[in-house]
DNA sequence: AGGAATTTGGTACTTTCGTATGAGTCTCAA
DNA sequence: TTGAGACTCATACGAAAGTACCAAATTCCT
């Protein structure tokens, strides 16, 4: 957030200078007014192509709200979670539990206990539902 | 498509007209130069706006289109694909071959191609990565 | 401080998965 | 008709995954 408002203050105090230079430009009739008025066009639409992808960028991340309260709902604990994301990405247990420093053994006692309450039998499943249930991305 | 041709030229005229009506002004004292770089300014960021809008609404309208071509470039075979289909639903080689009435030897032998042409190891991996390729939904 | 829930780890066992290898059948195109 | 590719099935083995049961530590809440 800091580094948004930094960069925006630059790019303002940047596009400030720029008009003054062109101002005097002008006057001394090094440049015509009608490249500086393009030149700002092109900036501001460059400026609203941005602005507006960021936007979208976020709605699209955002897309996928997790429901937290499911979670809670089927008392899936934090260990558990993490673990769960870790499926969904793939990951075997020897090498969930590498990531997350934790024994093999840990790891398949979590997943048990996760696909009890997702009322599933297989890692697989367990993602299908998961996200079924909006509480994997 | 025309629609879109016709009211961009419409904004291209109403824009140099404004262009032209703000030179006169300016020329009369009647409009500060200001002023005109402002509205260009505001203008050209709502159009950049409305661009980016526009082309980020299809991606969302269009809900992830399968890459039929991917598959082929990967030279999975139709069985394979529906194996592939039903491992991402969750289901055991041995009810994949129920649902498919092949024996669970032959859904294995599927899958290990399979795994191999997606160059991953498991299935999870292969549910992940066919959605990050879009050959799944 | 005491108890519940969570986290961690283990043994032991069963089931499922994945690979290697080989082989028979079928289809379609050269 | 012959050969390539796809589909089928099998055996055998090793690797993961999953379950049941147990137990200690930790964390959290009251």
């Amino acid at each position: 957030m800091k580094k948004t408002v930094l960069t925006f203050s630059g790019i303002i105090i940047a596009l400030i200078g720029l008009f003054q230079i062109s101002k005097y430009s002008i006057s001394s009739g090094d440049l015509k007014i009608e490249f500086v008025i393009a030149g700002i066009a092109l900036i501001f639409l460059l400026i609203g192509l941005f602005i507006s992808k960021k936007r979208n960028q976020s709605v699209i991340e955002g897309d996928v709200p997790i429901n937290f309260q499911k979670i809670e709902e089927l008392g899936i604990s934090k260990r558990e979670y993490e673990i769960l994301q870790k499926i969904s990405e793939g990951l075997s247990n020897k090498e969930i539990g590498q990531a997350l420093f934790v024994s093999e053994h840990t790891v398949k006692t979590h997943a048990s206990n996760l696909f009890q309450k997702l009322n599933v039998k297989r890692r697989t499943q367990a993602i299908q539902k998961a996200k079924s249930l909006n509480i994997l991305p």
